[in-house]
DNA sequence: TTCTAGCACTACTATTTCTCAAGTGCTAAT
DNA sequence: ATTAGCACTTGAGAAATAGTAGTGCTAGAA
């Protein structure tokens, strides 16, 4: 159990750092307490030892440790006042469209990038959580056409394809089949459910049926498995603990790779914050992320940072969004 | 006019640089030619007076200049034989798929990307020019639905949109409406048509028409102005010309501001090379582009890598992905 | 007890100095 | 016209140096 001193110097510590980027002495402490520099030190030897605290070398200044970090995201933070500048800015987006979703939160997540230099990610329902609730198609002329797929956690996809000497009629007729026979499957199990209960029935009823079933095979193979928008990448490289060329290629490349992304998908409704190893993306970053629900659609929102990052405001700032997009 | 040998020399110089990415000596040059390092040491300079070669410092070894590789790319170079595992893993992608252009060439851009570490940029036609071939719009539920727009290009969007209140008919109303009068129009103009030409009609003819026009208004508002693919970003920060964090933000920046790429678009038919400052992206790369033409789409490819890039290589595949986008 | 002033000690950072190797330009001989 | 030879330049890296920020510990004060 930490003293009240101890939890002050942890806070101030963690605080200082997150603004300053660097470790954090003894002395810029005690100006902001009531106590000698000495003092301060000797409680900074003891949080070391309970892991709290690190140095970055033998007489350096002090660094929060993960469980530091830990220990004021649990205990110490108190979610910050959003300025007004942010709150304004965002309610334009918010008030502006009366449409579009994923638009608005793309748009807003892109703001809150620029203005904190963190990465942001908007992530859909993973396809095995989708189910397929219609497809539909347009015609574009002899040989194109546009097939639609919708699925009911609110996500949708087009393709344009191309079917040579084949009737619309039929492809219709393969629709309607579609549509009456394997709505409700999860989006994953589509491909295989086409082969074993489609493709035996347009087998008999539909002209041309190899090439249709053929297209609508591939189209649901192709179909996303994850729906992931990752923004303001770049403007994370402004933060100093990238900048070195190889952690930057490694950040980079997790944040492009979905199936690293697809992990940040989670089921808790709160605001939740990963702190380095608690994540799977990256030793070196903090994801807060959480979910949000609207009658239409639902997924993920996370700000990827270093591990330094703004906490309180973050946090902050993901609650106001989730907020409004859920009205 | 350059001699012969002072051919030779520029290209073996351009070729080793490209290959080894550090200033070429004149002894690895006369390695391959038959005579001294002297004589070739002498050609340098000639050659150096030409414009065509600069050195890094008094006593390096030399760098082709700008106008340097622009003479290998015009007179020397000679494309080179594709090697068979790239050809090989292009054909899968490309006999795979009957279906869906646009994924066909990401996929085999992708490819190169990753083969090359050269960053590849997909860009279909600017919304000027592409005209509204048709709308569409599919109901989700009571107050969901998901509009589609096609141009004539072979562009295809999809938004979803909420409309509180609205029968279903009136928006059909419209869609017709605007299917009838304003297709052919470039998709830049659509909005000020819808103002001037739509929103009259419907004041007088559909219920709810505030709402609609506003919907619809705001769908073509957001309709993407350049429609642009960027691929293998991160490939490219293996080379050794990005290797210094700010080129880097520098570079990535660069190819996330869609009004930058979309100077890249050409008109021409042709393979060109865009060496340095005779690109508008930035001084330190060469971009490599060509147009393609489906009778349903047409679009441009780029490659984007230094300036010391594989010309020979680039233009082979760049030719080959042509030449199988089109038929 | 608890706190703090004071001081010796450590490790990083920046700057300078030194050395080495790579490669050139020029000259004189072939 | 070509080439061997040599003096010269420069950058890159290692080693030496000085300066500084910050610690841990001790002993005395509160």
């Amino acid at each position: 159990m930490l003293t009240k001193r101890q939890e002050d110097i942890l806070k101030l510590i963690v605080m200082k750092y997150i603004e300053l980027a660097k470790p954090v002495s003894s002395n810029l402490i005690c100006k902001k307490l009531k106590c000698s520099s000495a003092t301060v030190r000797n409680e900074m030897v003891e949080l070391e030892n309970l892991g709290l605290l690190e140095k970055t070398h033998t007489s350096s200044g002090r660094v929060p440790s993960e469980a530091g970090y830990r220990y004021y995201v649990d205990h110490l933070m108190q979610p910050k006042e959003m300025n007004g500048e942010e709150m304004l800015k965002l309610q334009i987006i918010f008030k502006n469209q009366n449409l579009m979703l994923s638009d608005c939160l793309k748009k807003s997540l892109q703001l809150i990038s620029d203005m904190t230099n963190y990465t942001s990610i908007v992530l859909g329902k993973a396809s095995h959580e989708n189910q397929l609730k219609e497809i539909n198609v347009i015609p574009l002329d002899r040989e194109n056409m546009i097939i639609i797929v919708i699925t009911d956690k609110g996500h949708v996809e087009h393709k344009t394809v191309t079917i040579k000497d084949v009737s619309l009629e039929e492809v219709k007729k393969t629709v309607s089949l579609i549509n009456d026979l394997i709505v409700g499957t999860p989006i994953d199990e589509v491909s295989s459910k086409l082969e074993f209960e489609i493709k035996p029935i347009i087998g008999r009823y539909v002209k041309e049926h190899e090439i249709i079933y053929n297209t609508f095979y591939q189209v649901f193979q192709e179909f996303s498995h994850q729906n992931v928008d990752v923004v303001g990448r770049n403007n994370m490289l402004k933060q100093p603990e990238f900048n070195n060329v190889d952690k930057i290629k490694e950040i980079l490349t997790k944040l492009d790779d979905e199936n690293l992304l697809a992990n940040i998908e989670t089921d808790n409704n709160d605001i939740k914050v990963y702190i380095g190893k608690e994540n799977n993306l990256d030793d070196d970053v903090t994801i807060i992320k959480t979910t949000y629900h609207t009658p239409s659609e639902e997924g993920t929102i996370a700000i990827v940072g270093p591990k330094r990052m703004d906490y309180d405001r973050v946090v902050a700032l993901l609650e106001y969004i989730k907020s409004n997009i859920e009205k």
